[in-house]
DNA sequence: CAAGAAATTGATATAATATATCGTTCGGTA
DNA sequence: TACCGAACGATATATTATATCAATTTCTTG
C-alpha cells in the first residue's frame, strides 16, 4: 500500500448544527452494524448511544447514567459499562482516556487509528485520522525495536466556537 | 525555527541497565532543578520520585502509596498525590492517563511535548520527541481550526525485551 | 410449541482512583 | 521570638470501575 503524507481530517462538530439528524444517522448505523453481524442492539445499548450521540460531547459513565430511565428504573452502574464496552468493541463509540469518558463517533469507516480532538470549554470532541502521524508512529516504533498495539492521541484545547465569541 | 522531518527518539531503558544510576541521576537533577527555582525538595516528593525513578515504570498512585513509609506512619492518599502534582509541574513526572499510573521522566530537558510509550508485559515506560508529529498537529489544528493546548500521545504495546525471550 | 443453551440484564457489593476540608507542623524571615 | 505561608496529617467523601450471582430474555433445536 502506498503511503501518503496527507490526511483526512473529519470535520469538527459545527456550533449550529442539528443534534438530531447526527443522533439518528449513528443510530440507523449502529442498527445495521449490528444486523450485519448478528448482534443484538438492545434497547439499553441504544439508549446509551442515544444518550451520547444527542451529548455530542464526552460523557462520564456516571453522566450518562443519570439520562437513563427517567429517573425510576435506572440501571447499575455495570449495564452502563457493559453496553459502553459492546459499542466501543464496534468503534461507534470511543474512551477519552485523559478525561476517563465516553463519547458516540462521527465517522463512517475507521481506515486508520484516529486522533481526538477535545475542546476544555464545552467538552465537544472532534477526530481526525493522519495517516502521516500513523506512519511516524511505526517508524518511531522500528527504531525503538517496539511494536505497537494501540495508539492513543488526545489532544486538547480550544475550539473555534469557544475562541470567537 | 527549521521544521525538520526527523525525530529525536529517547533511548528505551535496557533490559539489563543500572536502576540505582538512573534513580540517582534523576534525584540529583530535582534537587538542582527546585535549587535553581527556589522549590523545596521535601523527604516526601523525594521519596515518592525514588519510589517511581526506582521502579521505572508505570506506577499507580496507591502502588506508590504502599511502598512508602515502611509499613508503619504511612501517609494519606492525598499526600501521594500532592508530591506527584509537585513533580508533575515540574515535568519530572508523567502521568500515564490510559492507564492512571505515573513514571518518573527519563529526559535531561522537554525540548517538545513527547510521546510515551509502554509494554503491556512488563510496564516500562520510554519516551520519545518527534517534531513531526507535533508539526502535524499543529497543521491539523489549523485545518480544524482548533487551538491546541496539550497533547497527549501514548503507544501501548509490546517492547524488545518482552518479545525476544 | 417445549426444552435447553446462550446472551443479556438486575441486584448487590466492593474495588480502585481521586479530591475536599481543616487543623497542625515546619521553614524561612522580620 | 513572633509571624507568615508552605507543607503535611487526619478524616471524610467523591468518582470511576469491576466482581459475582441470580433472574430474565432471546435464540436454537427437536
Ligand atoms: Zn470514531
Ligand atoms: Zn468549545
Ligand atoms: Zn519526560
Ligand atoms: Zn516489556
Amino acid at each position: 500500500m502506498a503511503v501518503t503524507t496527507t490526511a483526512q481530517v473529519a470535520p469538527f462538530p459545527k456550533s449550529g448544527h442539528d443534534h438530531a439528524r447526527c443522533r439518528d444517522w449513528m443510530i440507523k448505523r449502529a442498527e445495521s452494524l449490528c444486523l450485519d453481524q448478528g448482534l443484538r442492539f438492545t434497547p439499553q445499548r441504544r439508549e446509551v448511544l442515544e444518550i451520547l450521540s444527542t451529548a455530542h460531547q464526552c460523557l462520564g459513565a456516571y453522566d450518562i447514567l443519570e439520562r437513563m430511565g427517567h429517573r425510576d428504573r435506572r440501571p447499575p452502574p455495570a449495564a452502563v459499562y457493559r453496553s459502553l464496552d459492546f459499542l466501543m468493541e464496534l468503534n461507534l463509540v470511543h474512551r477519552m482516556t485523559s478525561r476517563n469518558a465516553f463519547f458516540a463517533c462521527t465517522r463512517a469507516e475507521h481506515a486508520a487509528p484516529i486522533q481526538f480532538w477535545i475542546c476544555r470549554h464545552c467538552g465537544v470532541v472532534g477526530e481526525s485520522e493522519s495517516t502521516l502521524i500513523t506512519d511516524e508512529v511505526a517508524r518511531l516504533a522500528g527504531e525503538l525495536a517496539f511494536r505497537p498495539e494501540t495508539i492513543n492521541v488526545e489532544i486538547e484545547g480550544a475550539c473555534q466556537t469557544c475562541r470567537t465569541p
